[in-house]
DNA sequence: GCCAACGTTGGC
DNA sequence: GCCAACGTTGGC
């Protein structure tokens, strides 16, 4: 069951734009694309059980320069079991993984919206209200991740202000 | 390119 | 169960 609008929640992924960038996403067919090769048991657990339907996701860009956020996409599809994991040939392939009980997950993301600019990370590190985020945590690697309503809030009126 | 921090593996 | 070794992430 996707969660109900007031109970929508809030995540953020990492991608290194070298391999796939925010506008890659957006360019994708119905802009829409397979979130998959997370091979975190953390950020697994995110995409097999935490993320529903209509959920809002931040675009990081990882070793980018600037790493920044720079675009909202949306969860269009629930957890569902990574087959890169099954594919010999996928450089992610998992032989523990197997398609009766599979070990890795992933969700569909859709683009909704770049943001007018991108808010890098040297500055979210400034702004009061996001001592707490995760990904500002010392040594935080987590590739998908939790972000609270006001942080959100907070990051989305940063980069829609142009 | 460097390296700190983290997660996983495997020997014991 | 401990912990050293290793591979990876990701900022700088």
């Amino acid at each position: 069951m996707p969660n109900a609008d007031g109970d929508r929640r809030h995540w953020l992924v990492k991608s290194e734009p070298d391999a796939f960038s925010f506008d890659d996403l957006m360019a994708s067919p119905r802009r829409t694309s397979h979130w998959d090769g997370v091979r975190n048991f953390q950020a697994r657990n995110t995409l097999r059980d935490g993320m529903k339907k209509g959920d809002l996701v931040f675009f990081y860009h990882s070793s980018a320069d600037p790493t920044a956020i720079v675009g909202v996409a949306e969860v269009v599809r629930e957890g569902y079991p990574d087959h890169t994991a099954f594919d010999k040939s996928d450089s992610h392939y998992d032989p523990k993984s197997k398609p009766d009980a599979p070990t890795w997950f992933m969700v569909d993301l859709k683009g909704v919206e770049k943001l007018k600019r991108p808010v890098t990370l040297a500055e979210l590190r400034t702004v009061k209200g996001l001592e707490r985020m995760v990904l500002l945590q010392k040594g935080s690697r987590l590739s998908v991740q939790p972000v609270s309503p006001k942080e959100w809030d907070i990051i989305y009126a940063l980069g829609m202000r142009g």
